[in-house]
DNA sequence: GCCGTCAAGTCGCCTC
DNA sequence: GAGGCGACTTGACGGC
């Protein structure tokens, strides 16, 4: 594999990407222009061959090669009880990228875009669906949390604008949970105000 | 070893 | 009844 310098653009898009993701520190990725992608180890600072975007084998081998692969039952799938192991995928960098962009556009996704986004990113139609979900759960638990510290702090302050709002798209999220199709938040995703 | 993160599993509900 | 949703929960994994 050969190596280049990073340069500072790639710093940068590193530590977004780091930031943004929190995925582990190990490889960080950024699209050229042209449609490929460098691969860049986060803590050696070196970049890998240039590859196309297609050639996700290229991904998963470089993901495998991280763990030790021996032929026992755990690397099989399987416990100790024979049970099959729950696997769990780790999307690169790259799909994680480009499913953010999308969520941060649009909340919901028709089953068209999810199919067109899924081949795009080589993952099922349902990993797309679950991601959005998951996606669309961690938010508003964020939101949640804030909201919860913001009542405390102005609590004994009179500030309660904020949570008769949050009651009002509690009520306006409630209706909307089975007709997400129906509203767009242009891109934006925060509580209406009516 | 504990803890946080995250993809996937489960459950109950809704729409069509 | 199928399929999608939110609201959790579970289990694998990495960081400390």
């Amino acid at each position: 594999m050969s190596t280049k310098p990073l340069t500072s653009f790639f710093i940068e898009d590193i530590l977004s990407i780091k930031e943004k993701s929190q995925c582990n520190t190990r490889w960080a990725s950024n699209q050229s222009t042209d449609g490929c992608a460098l691969w860049i180890d986060a803590r050696s600072g070196q970049v890998s061959d240039h590859f196309n975007l297609q050639d996700t084998e290229f991904v998963a081998r470089k993901e495998s090669s991280d763990r030790p692969f021996d032929d026992s039952e755990a690397a099989r799938g399987f416990t100790s009880l024979g049970k099959q192991k729950r696997s769990r995928a780790a999307f690169t960098h790259l799909q994680v990228l480009e499913l953010e962009k999308k969520f941060n556009h649009q909340k919901y996704l028709s089953a068209p875009e999810r199919s067109h986004l899924a081949n795009t990113l080589r993952l099922t139609e349902t990993q797309v669906k679950i991601w959005f979900q998951n996606r669309r759960y961690k938010t508003k638990r964020k939101q949640a949390t804030e909201l919860h510290k913001d009542t405390r702090k102005s609590e004994g302050l009179g500030i309660e604008d904020d949570c008769v709002r949050a009651s009002l798209f509690d009520t306006f999220y409630k209706s909307y949970q089975y007709r997400p199709y129906l509203c767009d938040f242009g891109g934006v995703w925060r509580p209406m105000v009516w």
